[in-house]
DNA sequence: AGTGCGATTGACT
DNA sequence: GTCAATCGCACTA
């Protein structure tokens, strides 16, 4: 049984709410069908984050950061990858968790139409592969994750398993921060065994 | 108005 | 392991 996140369940911190996520579900609603992962890998972007977008205050492109925790802030890295983030704090704060990875569920047919691959460990692994797999773009930066509509969080009673936590992925500002947080063991976690001890 | 550089990925040596 | 692709934004002038 799967059951759309509350916001009032959201825990109203950012490093909280990046290992709150993990072991929740990301449902998408496509024309072909609903796609759905678990959540299995996180990064926190903090409030005052030299790391994160929110730093030089709102700006057309980061401004979903600073709405109430549960919204959507996706944005294009690299001219390449769509990155989904869920905002974090109260209204007017500027902080995310960005979703690095996700164990598919529902959809994988749709998934790997997205992906033009098949092999599951390579539909969701990773922040740019997960927004191709479940066709996420600017369209949808802004979105309230906790009402109905394109794309929702859900949990079902799943208890994630261990969680490993090491500083994050490709960044330089802050990068010694341990704010990555995943499921120990897991083979969708992206990055290789170096990665996820 | 021009420049530099990413919260990445996939192809290739 | 190395590296190019590709584009929007922040920053300098």
């Amino acid at each position: 049984m799967i059951k759309r996140l509350a916001r009032a369940a959201l825990p109203a911190d950012t490093e909280a709410l990046a290992r709150f996520l993990i072991g929740k579900i990301v449902v998408r609603d496509l024309p072909e069908g609903l796609v759905s992962g678990r959540i299995v890998e996180t990064e926190a972007y903090v409030v005052g984050d030299a790391a994160g977008h929110a730093r030089p205050g709102p700006t057309a492109r980061n401004r979903s950061l600073f709405l109430e925790r549960g919204h959507a802030y996706v944005y294009l890295a690299y001219g390449v990858s769509w990155m989904l983030n869920v905002s974090s704090e109260t209204a007017g704060v500027g902080a995310g968790v960005l979703i690095r990875a996700l164990e598919p569920l529902q959809g994988v047919a749709i998934m790997q139409e997205n992906r033009g691959v098949e092999r599951l460990r390579d539909l969701a692994r990773g922040p740019g592969r997960l927004a191709m797999a479940l066709r996420i773009d600017r369209a949808l930066d802004g979105l309230d994750l906790c009402r109905p509509g394109p794309l929702w969080l859900a949990h079902d009673g799943h208890k994630a398993g261990a969680i490993g936590e090491s500083v994050r992925i490709g960044i330089t500002r802050e990068a010694e921060r341990a704010l990555r947080f995943y499921v120990r063991g897991n083979p969708y976690v992206s990055g290789g065994r170096a990665l996820n001890p």
